[in-house]
RNA sequence: GUGCCAGUAGCUCAAUGGCAGAGCGCCGCACUGUGGAUGCGGUGGUUGUGGGUUCAAGUCCCAUCUGGCACC
C-alpha cells in the first residue's frame, strides 16, 4: 500500500480541534468537513449540481446498497462512481460492516466473514474483508473503509471477540488492499467499554492507515458515554491523520466532535429529517408538518443563507410537505444539509483563527435540543 | 304520491337490546456509517330529529326530516 496522493496538512489546532487539509485525488477536503450521506449513490433528493452550490467536498456512499444494486461491477464497467453518478469530488464508501448488521437479515458471522441475506430480495450473501475490499475498488471512491464489525448497534454487551475480529479483519483489508488512488481508513470500535476502546485505538493505529475512524457510536448510548469514548480514543490515534467520527450526527455533536479532535462527519440526519419533515438549524428542529407554519410567511431560518431560505416562506413549505409533494424533501434537504456544511465551514474559520474556544462555549450557551 | 333501502367521529364504515369502536384524516413526538420507511402518543360523538317501549335503545315501535333506488 502506498500513501502517494493522500496527504493530510495540518493547518491550525486549539486545544484538540484541529484544522486541516486531506488531499485527495479528486481534490482537496478542507477541515473539519461535514460529509452528506448517498448511501445509493445519490444523496436522496438532492442533485449534484445543488451539492456543489452547497459547498459539500465530501460525500459518503455504500458498499453494501451498492454491490446488492447496481452491482460494483457494473458501476466499475461503467467508469466508477464519480462517473456514474456525476460527482467529480471526493467519495467515501463506507464498507458495508455496518449495513450488515443493521439491515441484513439472518447473518452468520465467523472469523471468516458474513453470511447475510439481501434486504432487498432475500438472496444469500459472503462478505469478506478480502470481498469488501474488491468492491470498493470497483466502486472506485477516494476513501474507503475497513471491513468492521459494528458489535449489535442496538445492544449494550461487552464484545471482545467482534472488536478482535473487527482487528483482525482490518488487517486483511489493509493486505487485500491493491489500489494506490484509495485511501483506506481502519475503524476502532469498542462500544461503550473505556478498555475496549483502548486496545481497539492502539491496534488500529498500530496498522498506520490513511486516516482513521470511529465506528459504533451513536448508536443509542448517552452523549457523555461517547463523549468519554472520543476522549480515550482521540489520543491514542495518529495526530497526523484524519480522524472521522463515523455517522455523526446533529450540531451539538459536530462540535463536542471537535473538540475532542475529530476532523470528519457524516450522517443521514440532514437528509433524513427532511424527507420526514424536519428543518434543522443550529439549535432546534423544526416539524414543518405543524399547523403553527401554515400561514408563516417568514423564511425558516432568519439567519440562513440557503437557497430554500431565500426564496421560499415556511408556509409554502408546510404546504408542500402537507400535500406530500417531492420538493418538500428537496428545499428541505437543501437547507439541512446548508446547515450542517456551512456549521462545520464556521468551525473551521474559528479554528483558523484562533477563536474556537469562543464559538464553541457561545454554542453551548444557548439552549440546544440535547 | 306509494314502496324499499340508508342516515353512527372530518371521511369510509363496525357494534346479539348490555361500557359507541376501527381505518384513514386531523394534532403532536421520535429518527445519528439512510428501507422517501417506520414507530409512538393525542384529538375526535346530543348515533339525522322528536316521542315511546324497556332495568337498559345506535339496535325495537310511532312520527318526522334528508339522501338513494324502484314503481305510478
Amino acid at each position: 500500500m502506498t500513501i502517494a496522493p493522500f496527504k493530510f496538512e495540518l493547518q491550525a489546532r486549539q486545544a484538540r480541534a484541529r484544522a486541516g487539509i486531506f488531499h485527495t485525488p479528486h481534490g482537496p477536503i478542507l477541515t473539519p468537513v461535514f460529509a452528506p450521506v448517498g448511501t445509493q449513490g445519490t444523496v436522496k433528493a438532492v442533485t449534484p449540481a445543488q451539492l456543489s452550490e452547497l459547498g459539500a467536498s465530501l460525500i459518503l456512499a455504500n458498499t453494501y446498497h451498492l454491490y446488492l444494486r447496481p452491482g460494483d461491477e457494473l458501476v466499475a464497467e461503467l467508469g466508477g462512481l464519480h462517473a456514474f453518478m456525476n460527482w467529480s469530488a471526493p467519495i467515501l464508501t463506507d464498507s458495508g460492516g455496518f449495513q450488515v448488521f443493521s439491515l441484513a437479515e439472518n447473518r452468520e458471522v465467523n472469523d471468516e466473514g458474513v453470511t447475510f441475506k439481501s434486504h432487498v430480495d432475500g438472496s444469500v450473501h459472503f462478505f469478506t474483508p478480502e470481498k469488501a475490499m474488491a468492491i470498493q475498488e470497483n466502486l472506485g471512491a477516494d476513501i474507503i473503509m475497513a471491513f468492521d464489525e459494528c458489535a449489535q448497534p442496538y445492544e449494550r454487551q461487552y464484545n471482545e471477540s467482534a472488536v478482535k475480529r473487527t482487528h483482525s479483519w482490518a488487517e486483511r483489508c489493509w493486505r487485500a488492499k491493491t489500489r494506490d488512488d484509495q485511501a483506506l481508513f481502519g475503524i476502532v470500535q469498542g462500544g461503550v467499554f473505556p478498555d475496549l476502546r483502548t486496545q481497539s485505538a492502539h491496534y488500529i493505529a498500530g496498522l498506520d492507515f490513511q486516516g482513521n475512524a470511529i465506528g459504533g457510536l451513536s448508536v443509542g448510548e448517552t452523549k457523555e458515554e461517547m463523549h468519554a469514548m472520543l476522549e480515550i480514543v482521540d489520543p491514542i490515534l495518529p495526530d497526523d491523520k484524519p480522524r472521522y467520527l463515523m455517522g455523526v450526527g446533529t450540531p451539538a455533536d459536530m462540535i463536542n466532535g471537535v473538540m475532542r479532535g475529530i476532523d470528519i462527519f457524516d450522517c443521514v440526519l440532514p437528509t433524513r429529517l427532511a424527507r420526514h419533515n424536519a428543518a434543522l438549524t443550529r439549535t432546534e428542529r423544526l416539524n414543518m408538518a405543524n399547523a403553527a407554519y401554515s400561514d408563516d410567511p417568514g423564511p425558516l431560518d432568519e439567519s440562513c443563507e440557503c437557497y430554500t431560505c431565500r426564496n421560499f416562506s415556511r408556509a409554502y413549505l408546510r404546504h408542500l410537505v402537507v400535500a406530500k409533494e417531492m420538493l418538500s424533501a428537496t428545499l428541505l434537504s437543501i437547507h439541512n444539509l446548508h446547515t450542517l456544511i456551512q456549521l462545520a465551514d464556521d468551525i473551521r474559520q474559528a479554528i483558523l483563527e484562533a477563536r474556537f474556544d469562543d464559538f464553541a462555549a457561545q454554542f453551548f450557551e444557548n439552549p440546544t435540543e440535547e
